[in-house]
DNA sequence: TCCTACAATGGACAATGTCTAAGTCAAGCA
DNA sequence: TGCTTGACTTAGACATTGTCCATTGTAGGA
């Protein structure tokens, strides 16, 4: 499973313990963690790693395009270890919880220059908002 | 100007200067404020005017409907007076500038069954991201 | 005008994220 | 293998954003 670490290797990263655990985090399961919950799974392998050394991991693999930033509005961003299909996400508005989905038709498409404002429009995210099956029985 | 504050007491809101200042200046310029800005422009007008008002106030517009929260990836959450008719969000990566718009086509309807894992989707929210024209000639 | 329920206050607290100075160690090299 | 060095990590202070609560104030009806 160190497609991931290969990568880093590659871009020169120097291999730390540290780092490895949080990419092993990221790519372990592929659900969208806040960066607490990171640190929270990384302590679990690697007792002595600190809060500021996940957020620095995460503000790499951020950079290098390894890993998504999601703002949904809940309090804390989330991680997207998923980087490298292009998708959008489907959040609860109960809990919270976010699935990948992949909508067909292309959003970037529908924005007439007209509404661009001269901006240069690199990207589209899109956030279905809605009640999950848990939270619609509850 | 006063169509805000009028459908607010519709809704037997109890009128207060600090909700007045609050909704003046949400009403008074279109732009995306955060909470604290907000609260900057609320203590011009009325300097006793505290903190935790102004949160109050907004989370009470934002479940009226009044005023949309909008969370972009930066850290504070704005707040959207435009809520009555539906847009979307042009975000500056740079500078974090947010204008208004419309794109055409419909998102919801590009989401798939297939793809709602049993979710009820309620809601849409795309935002574009890309550069304004001012941080591109920076 | 007086009452009362609703609203505002301010300050403590919580959650998330950032910074810094000092110590540590991965990796290249002899 | 054993240095050397600069990148990496650490702990904890600090910053920012948001929430809570007990107290005080007040809008609006009787």
């Amino acid at each position: 499973m160190s497609d991931l670490l290969e990568r880093l290797r590659g871009r020169g990263w120097r291999m730390t313990a540290q780092r490895r655990v949080v990419a092993e985090v990221l790519d372990g399961e592929h659900v969208h963690l806040t960066a607490d919950e990171v640190h929270a799974r990384a302590v679990d392998k690697l007792p002595e790693i600190s809060r500021a050394t996940v957020y620095n991991t995460l503000g790499e693999l951020v950079t290098l395009g390894e890993v998504l930033e999601v703002a949904t509005d809940k309090r804390a961003k989330r991680y997207d270890p998923n980087a490298h299909q292009p998708h959008h996400h489907l959040v609860c508005a109960r809990c919270g919880a976010i699935r990948d989905v992949h909508p067909t038709g292309n959003p970037l498409a529908d924005l007439p220059d007209s509404e661009r404002f001269g901006f240069t429009v690199s990207d589209v995210e899109v956030t279905y908002r809605g009640t999950c099956p848990n939270c619609a029985t509850a």
